[in-house]
DNA sequence: GTATGTGCAAAACCTTTGCAGGTTA
DNA sequence: TAACCTGCAAAGGTTTTGCACATAC
């Protein structure tokens, strides 16, 4: 589906600035703050500004187009939903992964009815731990 | 272990202060925010401040005495660390549970080292779902 | 005695908001 | 046309920091 129907069909407005940032979010999967989306994105769009970017990140994920969830520091990071997939934060070098685990999340005998969830693992990285072999 | 060896035990000097946030933590296992700790313990530690919270909160996340994270807005709320729990976030009330889930989360295949993960559980509570059906 | 911690206020930082003007359906 | 969206600048809220003083070991 192409960004345009993606956004009509939660009944927002197509905006240009809306497909930018949703095509941006579709390409770049690296998990990207709203000041990176800004930053890249204003090159080509002059006149975007961060609060649209806000907004529109908002939006989105009010209506369940994308995901967000709060990493490594007091950023939040933005993520196209795909369901059922959790993230992986290197220790080291702060990149983001996506796992796709088929493993599913319970929530045996509480009382509550769980509807989504974040699941955030923490370690180091295939990338770093090759690095520390190499310089040891 | 008293809170003083706690504090010892990670390498860090024994203050006031310190023991009274670990003390606060443990005996509130509301996962408050830091602003939370600091209105608490001002009435009984005058001349506590709002750094020395965070700044100590963040010295015991360092050293794994607490665990922080992401709830619902953007703040950070704290708990004790209690290794292999996870949280419940009810979208209705915002309170947070903790969940003791004996389900092991795995990395499988991706090469990478997992050291600790967050699970964030969202949904609706039991409280709110029996006040759901009530309403009705 | 030296390294570390604390308190204060200011700064930094991220995110939201009000409003006027512009755009979409 | 009516509702919605954008951009700007300003405000709001949370967290960090610099520095002088105090405290722990």
């Amino acid at each position: 589906m192409n960004y345009e129907n993606q956004i009509k069909n939660k009944g927002l407005k197509i905006t240009p600035q809306r497909i930018a940032v949703l095509k941006y979010l579709d390409e770049h999967r690296t998990h990207p703050t709203a000041e990176n989306i800004y930053e890249d994105l204003k090159i080509n769009n002059a006149g975007l500004s961060l609060a649209t970017v806000y907004n529109t990140l908002n939006k989105f994920w009010e209506v369940g187009l994308i995901k967000g969830f709060s990493g490594n520091k007091n950023k939040k990071n933005f993520d196209k939903n795909t369901e059922h997939h959790s993230h992986f934060i290197c220790k080291n070098c702060s990149r983001i992964y996506d796992i796709f685990n088929d493993q599913k999340i319970e929530l045996s005998q509480t009382g509550h009815e769980m509807e989504s969830y974040d699941l955030i693992i923490y370690g180091k990285c295939k990338d770093c731990l090759i690095q520390t072999k190499k310089e040891k």
